[in-house]
DNA sequence: ATGAAAGCGCTAACAC
DNA sequence: GTGTTAGCGCTTTCAT
């Protein structure tokens, strides 16, 4: 290992000077610059960034605190959010939490304000806000994709209006016709997901629709949880001609259902999810989706993250919103046709 | 912040004992330890981990470097290899090199020895021996998914037969009586894909299948490029009856082209892609593919990287080789009927 | 313009 | 059993 010391003995200075030199901060004459230069080239000395951090009284990374790695909505977001973070120097830790409180737990524990300077945190079935009191003299944390703009939380966060995504969803169905429309939440009941369905039902009430509490299932977040889901809903209930899904995966997963049981998609039954991550588009019959804008999300949450790290106490507006979301039409909703 | 003082001080012991009686190490009284512990509770101490880490000359991480998290194979890895290295005791690092050879460096730079403790490197398009001769005097470095086990590299690795797997793609379709059978390979001609496509072409050869040279295309790991290649290479050449992609996104690709244009599959058009990602077998139809062990081959890579790091110098048995691939039948290829 | 020296919070010899 | 002390590699006042 070559150290800083290694560089000052051969530029002849000393640790400070090869330090101001690197960090292009203090006063240093021309020729000491070029022979610090060349030391450190001459030695490929590269700094040690735990020894720095500690110096500095702060680490290079941030923190991703997501359930799931693997559901591939997050992958979007973690680019995003990488590059971002890098743009500002971080470095991007990711943390699976299973949805596990106490997996959650630790992490938040462990990390926080040592390992990362901060904690961006994916809408996850944890009770964030509980986690984070126990954590003590919290490093600020960030919600990701809050889901009601209108219900400020008490952590800062940048949020999403995913009541109005399924709002748009419920109105795009209706326009097209259909009455009778499933609904499947991927989530528990009054999980994450719980806005995206209450925007849906308004909507729906709002058009004096009835009768259809009972054509909701609640699963997880995937294409084999849509899946199920659907064929209950289907088989329960053959006249339904529209299910809205509040999240890609499980539409994804009703279109597959409805393929496997011989219903023709959108002809025989329209679908439609939320957030238009890439393998909605990419898939056949490609899905229509309520598009939400993951990119920009991930931008304001690294910024305002930022903003709380200069600023420990800053507390007033610690909400931040995303643009709204929109419909995308794609192939897999029609007019009613039964 | 509380520090180990704080604690020390409110014990009534020093540092080292509470280090020790934190770590359970060295010897220490049961009242003391009972005392330390309160005093821990007490203050809501938490152990800065990078000053551990600096004192100890490790940090807690590991790096994995992929060319971008959004692809949906990387994200399975990276669960498996995020698992496998908390089981030990470290944080997972991710970092994106969308396969530029700039960035890869200088994470390979920044990170390599300092921030983490090892590097695991997923297959990519750069030339990570070339990165890492660059590095100087790196911390360990394991390949993951090498794709020729039989032909060692420079670096530890774990390597998964994809030469096989390519074999025994061709094998099914040749079973299946195809004979004319285009090839998408998801890289550049003499890319990481390389080796599916070559064990492809042998087993072809071994059946004296000829003139196939000209039904293949070179595209990026993507349903999309998959998409347009199976478009290319079904227009040039209609009398396809079955195609063979480098790996599961491209096939599907494929297979969602020929839905395009009006083939079905796999009456029409047989199909099959490499690896076995989750996809495969959630979409429709799904798809015929030869898994790959995953999550094995992050197990034995997070192990190896272990060893490195234990024993700096070790250079024998630095290739692990992961559990052949296997055909998985499913919807997407068929007997010819052509 | 450069150097000396005191930490950052922790671990690890070694002494008592 | 517990305390003392010297670092880990870097940054950062403060002298000079």
């Amino acid at each position: 290992m070559t150290t800083l010391l290694d560089v000052a003995r051969l530029a002849d200075v000393t640790t400070a000077t090869v330090s101001n030199v690197l960090r292009d901060r203090g006063r240093f004459s021309a020729r000491t610059r070029a022979r610090v230069l060349e030391a450190v080239a001459q030695l490929q000395y590269r700094p040690h960034l735990t020894a720095r951090a500690l110096a500095e009284g702060r680490p290079p990374t941030i923190a991703l605190m997501v359930s799931s790695i693997a559901n591939p909505f997050y992958p979007e977001f973690a680019l995003a959010a990488e590059r971002a973070a890098r743009r500002d120097g971080y470095f991007l830790i990711i943390c699976n939490t299973n949805d596990d409180a106490d997996v959650g737990q630790a992490y938040f524990d462990q990390i926080g304000g040592t390992l990362s300077e901060g904690i961006l945190i994916m809408n996850s079935a944890l009770d964030v806000d509980a986690l984070y009191r126990g954590h003590g003299d919290g490093s600020p944390v960030v919600l990701c994709m809050w889901e009601r703009p209108d219900r400020a939380p008490t952590l800062p966060c940048v949020a999403v209006d995913f009541f109005l995504a399924g709002r748009l969803a419920a109105a795009h169905l209706l326009e097209l016709g259909h009455r009778r429309i499933g609904a499947i939440v991927g989530s528990a009941r009054h999980g994450i997901h719980a806005a995206r369905y209450e925007g849906f039902c308004q909507t729906l009430r709002e058009a004096d629709i009835a009768g259809f509490a009972d054509d909701v299932r609640f699963t997880d977040d995937s294409i084999q949880g849509g899946h199920g889901a659907a064929q209950s809903l289907l088989r329960a209930n053959p006249a339904l001609t529209a299910i809205f899904a509040t999240n890609d995966l499980p539409a994804l997963g009703a279109v597959y259902a409805a393929l496997d049981m011989g219903r023709a998609v959108p002809d025989a039954l329209s679908v439609i999810g939320i957030t238009d991550i890439r393998l909605a588009r990419e898939s056949r019959p490609a899905l229509t989706t309520i598009a939400v804008p993951t990119a920009a999300a991930a931008d304001l949450a690294v910024a305002l993250l930022r903003e709380l790290i200069r600023d420990a106490d800053m507390t007033d507006s610690t909400l931040r919103v995303a643009p709204a979301p929109r419909l995308v039409q794609r192939d897999t909703t029609g007019i009613r046709r039964a």
